[in-house]
DNA sequence: TTGCTTGTTCGAAAATTTTCGAAGCATTAT
DNA sequence: ATAATGCTTCGAAAATTTTCGAACAAGCAA
């Protein structure tokens, strides 16, 4: 699989986001990429299974909240800061900015 | 039933409030509270059953969002904007500024 | 080629969520 | 006291979500 599908923020309902952004794991998910940058697949520890991480980095992808790069063997995920700031001015932010509890 | 609970917003995770606001029903009910500001149940034209719609009012009103008030046999809803504002700075700003599909 | 690394897909179980009819419960009106 | 109003709770069906073992696929290395 060469290319994988990201959609156009534009697009993406505000409710389908803030699903995605409404699990635990999610939300960790998107903190590390957002303090460590573009990240691989395995570099997360998240304790879990490989194929239940691989489900969120789905939800994430299809939701337009993250962006996935192949190389090698590896994916390079990323958070899609820019096109979500245009798209909800504030929202990740926010989000970002809020302490634990997550 | 005289009192309703109310939580206090600095115990309630970010990922609760997140997920009371991902379903497009209750960003509805959010919505209007926040056009219109305080409304009872009945004014609020959702085309569901009552106990559906009764369900959401509970998950907004446990994960801190919305405020109940009894007034005869009313039921008076408001968004806890000042309280979420606090809890969580320009979340709720960058929510209710999004524009459509939600 | 063979094997190793990295991650996805398949299939399925368990948990959660959404929905609504029926019944129930305060409160107000008659 | 009886009935009407406004909403909640109960019980249950349907849909969705979360999770993971097993199997698979693609790239890299020896």
């Amino acid at each position: 699989m060469r290319n994988l599908h990201h959609p156009t923020l534009k697009n993406v309902p505000l409710s389908v986001i803030l699903h995605a952004l409404s699990d635990p794991v999610r939300l960790q998910i998107v903190r590390v990429l957002d303090k460590h940058g573009e990240s691989c697949c395995g570099g997360l520890e998240l304790g879990l299974a490989k194929p239940t991480q691989s489900h969120h980095f789905k939800v994430l992808r299809e939701a337009g909240i993250i962006a996935v790069r192949v190389e090698g063997t590896q994916r390079c995920l990323s958070l899609r800061k820019a096109d979500l700031d245009k798209r909800f001015p504030g929202l990740m932010d926010a989000i970002l900015k809020a302490k634990s509890p997550l």
